[in-house]
DNA sequence: TGTACGAAATTGGTCTGACCAATTTCAAAC
DNA sequence: GTTTGAAATTGGTCAGACCAATTTCGTACA
């Protein structure tokens, strides 16, 4: 545990991680324990913390005082929230974002109407009537608008895309919400989300392509 | 500090958050110090020490021994990095990855044929030339092919699609040292190259695109 | 007055130990 | 076999000690 020239917590994830691969951890399964891991590689447990508070907060473990610690599934929303604070100070940052998100979002869309299987139009389809019952409502979807946007992205059926998008549409979110607060977008939104999903379910590319870059567009993201 | 359910380490990283906004504090100032820091927020110097591991984990900060914490421009890289190992561990996720890789290298060399500057090409040519002179010297241009790439996609001018290209390459490596061991493939690959380099040059779209997906589709990632 | 040097102070890095709350495990009783 | 309670284990927080690295400050000298 001397070898290196890094800071103990950096080592420590280092272990973790080469544990987690040599031992086939996944989600749910958990780690050793804090005192656990400080005996094994030979450091204080105060570094053990600091290495977990660090993989904490990316989301990539969960503690459980008294229980233990446990792999998560790789979420990383909380994270998002902190990163785009520090971020998004500069407006170079949210040009690329913007454009980064249009990027993903019509690939995702391409790649939709060639994977999308019957049950995830059918979920698809829900969210889009969960966004209606909102709307007639004269509530602000902004729930149902992130859902139907991560939908579309999930029938594309790469999970790498889609974990890069979350962070992208996450720091999108007050746009979207000042977006969805002008009078008369919520239904107008609605219209085009269905423009976009009848699209899909034709599995006409071009013209998904189309109506959704449209939409982004409309909604001044 | 009492006051809320959340952890210390979360709750000092609030604070710290707060603390910037409020001092407008920028890349390259200061933070107080853990021990002030500790004072000031009435909780011990190990959660303070924990929510400024978390920090320094996402490079958003860096910590000088004797000289203090100082906010650190954003970066990323490693986080993306871990982040990455944690998700790459399914066969699926390795599809994903190779098309993802795809995805983003396309849409890079659209925007760079309409964005690189003269200096970017003059960069990327001189990449190029590294290229060449490996492989005339019959040494495998790993390096000059990663660096080839990276100019590729510095070329579109959106940092933030650099930065999720960054790992997608990482992970590819093993596979590109592989495809470049292949006889006669680095005249091939650096012919290719060529062919890419000149399509962005004339501003051709098109030809870029279709010019690279084959380049890819040879390399057999 | 300006510069150089050394000591003191400050800062981050690591570890240990104490103690508390929450959970899990284990043994005994029914 | 089930239930209950005690003991053990686990994470959470804090304090303190001590070391290495850096910064600051005071003094001496030109």
């Amino acid at each position: 545990m001397t070898q290196s020239s890094d800071k103990m917590y950096l080592e420590v994830l280092k272990e973790i991680n080469y544990l987690i691969h040599a031992d086939d951890l996944k989600s749910g399964d958990r780690l050793p324990s804090e005192r656990e891991l400080s005996d094994r590689l030979d450091v204080g447990r105060s570094s053990v913390r600091e290495a977990l508070r660090a993989l904490e907060l990316l989301e990539l473990i969960e503690t459980r005082p008294g229980g233990g610690t446990y792999i998560k599934a790789a979420g990383g929303r909380r994270l998002v929230e902190i990163i785009a604070s520090f971020i998004l100070k500069e407006d170079k940052a949210r040009e690329d974002l913007g454009e980064t998100r249009l990027i993903v979002e019509k690939e995702a869309i391409r790649l939709a109407c060639q994977r999308a299987s019957i049950e995830d139009l059918e979920a698809w389809k829900a969210v889009l009537n969960d966004y209606r019952k909102k709307v007639e409502k004269g509530e602000t979807p902004v729930e149902e608008d992130y859902l139907f946007h991560s939908m579309l992205v999930k029938c594309s059926h790469n999970h790498l895309l889609h974990h890069i998008w979350i962070p992208l549409v996450e720091y999108s979110k007050a746009a979207l919400e000042e977006s969805l607060a002008r009078s008369g977008r919520p239904i107008l939104s609605l219209y085009e989300h269905e423009r976009i999903y009848e699209a899909v379910l034709q599995r006409d590319a071009a013209k998904a392509v189309e109506e959704l870059s449209a939409h982004l567009q409309n909604s001044a993201f």
